[in-house]
DNA sequence: ACAAAAGTGTTGAGAGTACACCCATGC
DNA sequence: GCATGGGTGTACTCTCAACACTTTTGT
């Protein structure tokens, strides 16, 4: 970067973002995607994204995109990958930086300038044709969480504030793809030293009330991720 | 990106490209830096990187910016980054993506173009001031390849074709900064299956002749590393 | 009493860690 | 024969995986 380009010829980039938002609803992992309304691509539905502004870092442009979309308190995330082939956008040297987060289902509301844009959940078995590069960008992002799950908390992002060791399993059990045993996980979650057992339980439904858990030392959580967990 | 900027002002950014070359080279983790001819941090030293060319996609840049400054057949590069803070570059709104990459001494020579522009490598525990960000890059980059070793084969890239499980193991002390014990050490890497002992040993020096090994199953590593290995 | 989910322990296999001595070669 | 690095095995601990029954609640 220090130097000019190769051939003395470098050419000017549209700088944009992009962001895969995950959030688990109904036992289905969800990604958020907007219609877009001019071309190219018009139409079709794209990731949330957009273009980073003069003064703003790229990090900073993504959490402002989340912003616009969600009122969640605080949001997990982190800088996927970046995309720059040359032709990916039709109108020319647009690279973009991918990001991905994600969100507690119950918590979340798009907000009314959102809800205006066609802003809709998908699941990601059963995605629909995407603008651009957007389908491999979610699937790099999903294969990321997958990976990250195993040795990260990131988890515990798509769950309220108290849930159950139930409700935890199930998550890591939607985007594992796979059934976890109930004994096992339960001991490693507790021996990791990250919850904390409090003394509510769920209202009884029709079945024995669970007990209630939180996560317990956000400084550990801050040092082990190398993602961006931001109050806004 | 698929919406023009919240505020209907974006700007143009500068693509660049920066690599974090890495070498081992007496029993020293060492990167390459160039000094900088041009203001900016005129006199600096500073990764070696440039701008990305109209034509060609992010990830082909730093693959060039590497071509032009070393002869080597294969080089494992893999993308780290994207840095992007809106005053990184006092020329203002140049966004980079970061790089790394390893390479086998014997077999580097800087080529001449590049020897000309005072390419030299410093061992990365005494870096001299670096322009822009680039020790942050640095940094980042170390951390990555520490974290990385432990699951993966990239720390393969750093020797000859035929190698000795010693240097193998110097290899990997050096990256972790600690010491490995031998027996762990030759039991682990064998019993991954990923070397093939060959009939070959080391010139006789003036001790016992060592075995020389390869890396068999270049497929098991194209699949588990998510880098980029490309024979130029 | 029954349906439905909560909760709880043990065993075996494999991986990681700690640790010390003999071997082949050149001089 | 000695200096130098090459090469080898065992015992302990810990983690992971497999596996089934009892408890609490509402109806």
């Amino acid at each position: 970067m220090a130097i000019p380009s190769h051939n003395g010829r470098f050419s000017a980039y549209i700088a944009a973002v992009d962001v895969v938002l995950f959030t688990i609803q109904g036992g289905t992992l969800k990604v958020l995607l907007v219609k877009r309304h001019q071309p190219p691509y018009r139409g079709a539905w794209a990731l949330p994204g957009g273009m980073v502004g003069e003064e703003e870092s790229v990090d900073k442009a993504a959490l402002r995109e989340l912003q616009e979309k969600t009122n969640v308190d605080h949001i997990y995330l982190e800088q996927l990958y970046t995309f720059g082939e040359p032709h990916r956008d039709p109108r020319g040297r647009v690279i973009t930086v991918a990001y991905y987060a994600l969100v507690n289902w119950q918590q979340f509301r798009l907000t009314a300038r959102h809800r205006a844009a066609e802003a809709n959940w998908f699941a990601v078995k059963r995605l629909p044709a995407l603008a651009f590069d957007h389908a491999r960008i979610v699937e790099y992002a999903l294969e990321r969480l997958r990976s990250k799950i195993n040795y990260t908390t990131v988890g515990f992002q798509l769950l309220p504030r108290q849930f159950t060791l139930t409700e935890l399993q199930r998550s890591y059990e939607v985007i594992l793809g796979q059934g976890l045993d109930k004994r096992n996980f339960r001991r490693k979650m507790l021996q990791l030293g990250i919850l904390k057992g409090t003394r509510d339980f769920t209202a009884t439904g029709r079945q024995r009330p669970a007990r209630l858990y939180t996560f317990a030392e956000p400084k550990v959580v801050k040092l082990q991720e190398k993602g961006i967990i931001v109050p806004f």
